[in-house]
DNA sequence: CTCAGAATCTCTGTATACAAATTGTATTTT
DNA sequence: AAAATACAATTTGTATACAGAGATTCTGAG
């Protein structure tokens, strides 16, 4: 029976975890219990283990008595998102410079050269993962089990409200990735280099471009102008 | 039969929570599933779901096939720890005095009396565990999905390295903690004042106290002489 | 006496049956 | 016709039996 059940629960998570990243399974989504049994070949009890990790983990909630639900992503999380984000990502590339391995660095340049090539030949959804398993690798190198738990809290929302914002046939994107590509290996240098100020430095000039990115949609054409008054098309 | 199951689960988390923060549980402890089970009358399906969710808070740690341990507490987490601990919580205690709402204060306030009251007739575990809970009504109020999972588990560690470190009988040990109770104090009036910044200050302050407290007892006397040079004990 | 290996025993993991709760539907009442 | 209530169907939660993996003990050979 059990010859690779254990497989099974890992390909289970890991698809489910792919899925809410890359927003296939929607914010709020309900998650039939029934289906997934049958679709990984799992009785409840192990899939609902697995459900369990994952809320843990930040992708899924529970509700008692009420099934299962991909994480929700409203507009109160964005603003904690906004707060907390720059702060923590600078503290784990710093962290990061400090205490990476040569295995781990050889790890990330592999993913760096994954992160280029979805940029050349991969789906939006394809170059969302990359990024953030890139992300997740200078994570682990950070090596602290206190920020790891709100880094990838971090990191899942991040990919969803990027994916939320992508306008994928758009110059300005173009340029903004291949930019995020090279900030990428700046990051890997200085990781390599144990500078752990650049690579704080790095990391928030990295979150300022994704920042920016994300901003462009909240806010698209020229609403900085002051409220209440439109501005005018044609110059004066 | 389920008339009070939820009860019943609440009440075995609450406990094994209480026990791994006061070391009743020690780090690395093994816990026994059959006792478990008949000591709160809870079958293994839904014990085993909140060992789960424990684990995910950071409590306990699951090993496939070997049962279940209280996290670990090592020399190298106690590294993390010291570098993650005073930017968190300072980050959470400037959010708590931007969002913190009415109730959450009057909990705040409640919480200190009771801290105060078992400064005075406490035991050690309920003096840590009242502490605790007040920094937990804090992180409540900053109201971060993002922050919470990494400032809970600075909190579990936080009181089981204060445990381990706490030494009963000793005039400085008493009068750091009237400090730390003043410092609470301060800390609810830079909340209620919504002002952050002496709210991210005080956080600072408050870790210096405890890290100060923690680094008597690991470097006990006058260590921070040279390395490597014993310093004489009679003033040239 | 020590160590290797096998058998056993205990504990962990999974499947399934059953109980309870929620949701949806149909019928009744106003 | 709308609202409310009771009933049915689906879904979630729990208990338990069984299967498999580790740990332990016992035996026999060196």
């Amino acid at each position: 029976m059990a010859e690779n059940t254990q497989t099974r629960k890992d390909r289970l998570a890991a698809q489910v975890r792919s899925d809410v990243l890359t927003l296939k399974l929607a914010p709020g989504a309900d998650l039939d219990e029934a289906q997934l049994c049958a679709e990984y070949d799992l009785s409840r009890t192990p899939l609902r283990e697995v459900f369990r990790d994952l809320a843990g983990e930040g992708y899924l909630s529970l509700r008692t008595n009420r099934g299962v639900r991909v994480a929700d992503l409203s507009h109160t999380t964005l603003r904690a998102f906004f707060q907390a984000a720059p702060m923590i990502y600078c503290a784990v590339l710093q962290l990061a410079a400090h205490n990476a391995t040569a295995p781990q660095i050889d790890a990330l340049k592999i993913t760096q050269a994954e992160f280029r090539t979805a940029l050349r030949s991969g789906s939006v959804a394809d170059r969302s993962l990359a990024n953030n398993r890139f992300h997740a690798v200078t994570g682990e190198m950070a090596d602290s089990i206190y920020l790891l738990p709100s880094y990838n809290r971090l990191l899942i929302d991040h990919a969803r409200i990027a994916m939320t914002f992508y306008s994928p046939q758009n110059e300005p994107m173009r340029e903004r990735l291949t930019q995020a590509a090279d900030q990428h290996d700046a990051i890997i240098a200085a990781i390599e280099a144990r500078d752990a100020d650049t690579a704080g430095q790095l990391a928030l000039d990295h979150w300022q471009l994704s920042r920016s990115e994300i901003e462009s949609f909240v806010m698209p054409s020229g609403l900085d102008a002051p409220l209440g008054s439109f501005p005018d098309k044609r110059p004066a």
